[in-house]
DNA sequence: TTAATTAAAGATAAATTTGTCTTTTATTAA
DNA sequence: TTAATAAAAGACAAATTTATCTTTAATTAA
């Protein structure tokens, strides 16, 4: 569904936002460990992530990565999705078509039409805030239970 | 969303479907040209799908591929996706999580559900048959109409 | 039985994605 | 101003996916 790339992205964001309600900003080897990902790949999302304006950082002693109130509440999930695999997973053609429309469709088109629907509403309508307000209630996790998994 | 490997599967089988039902075997060539993907890799694809049950081979002379009325029936496109990408797309977690359950889920788990749920369900119903009936009556198409996209 | 045909199999190669390492730049605090 | 810290940037490497090429095996027809 979503690139290795995009997931990392997701994860990172939503552990970045949980801090940054406390007022705490978290360095590249903390969101690394915690959403359990390779460091210096995750870094390279997160200058992706941070060019998007989707989260800032903070170079130098005390600083690290950190999402405003405001940005935990309006940024939604379809802005990490879009900055880093851009937009194929719920504009693209799901047998791969270059032009696949209403007026020219795929066998699959109608059916993939309801499945990318839903995708996209879903990615417009969660929040980060959603979501990481799950993960501080301990409803939600960001990785695995056993460390051997 | 599928691999290219597995769109270039889907359009493949239901390609040969349309042909099996007048009763023509085809060979990679036409495969190749008519969803217009690269024959060598197709052809890698359809020992995939050959060995999986889906698509029926014959070498030699008036060889080529076929699949059998009843198996246009019976195939559903899970079966295909399912032999090229494996059950990742609907049964693996939204973020990559190696654990994700109802009991210890990702921040994303349960609006996933939904989408994965109806991308299940139509992967389930969806026949070969239903597919190929659309290319032959000229509502869906295997590729793009200007040859240069 | 031989030649032609066609898919299967195996070896390579190119492209993309994922992952790593080193150097540079910016910031803070002493 | 200097040292320490931490992200940014760039070069590089491994793994995976996509694509190609060559040889082999099976089948048919003459």
């Amino acid at each position: 569904m979503f690139s290795k790339a995009c997931e990392y992205g997701i994860r990172a964001s939503i552990f970045i936002a949980t801090n940054s309600s406390k007022g705490i900003r978290v360095g590249i080897k903390d969101v690394a460990k915690e959403i359990d990902s390779p460091e210096p790949f995750t870094a390279k999302i997160m200058q992706i992530l941070t060019k998007n304006g989707i989260i800032h950082s903070a170079k130098g002693v005390g600083g690290g990565f950190e999402v405003s109130d405001e940005a935990v509440k309006s940024i939604k999930l379809i802005q990490i999705v879009d900055a880093i695999d851009g937009d194929k997973i719920y504009k693209g053609c799901g047998i791969g078509l270059k032009e696949c429309s209403e007026d020219h469709p795929c066998p699959v088109h109608h059916e993939f039409k309801k499945i990318r629907g839903l995708l996209l509403e879903m990615l417009t309508k969660t929040t980060l805030e959603q979501l990481a307000s799950g993960v501080k209630s301990g409803d939600f996790f960001l990785k695995t239970l056993n460390i051997n998994d």
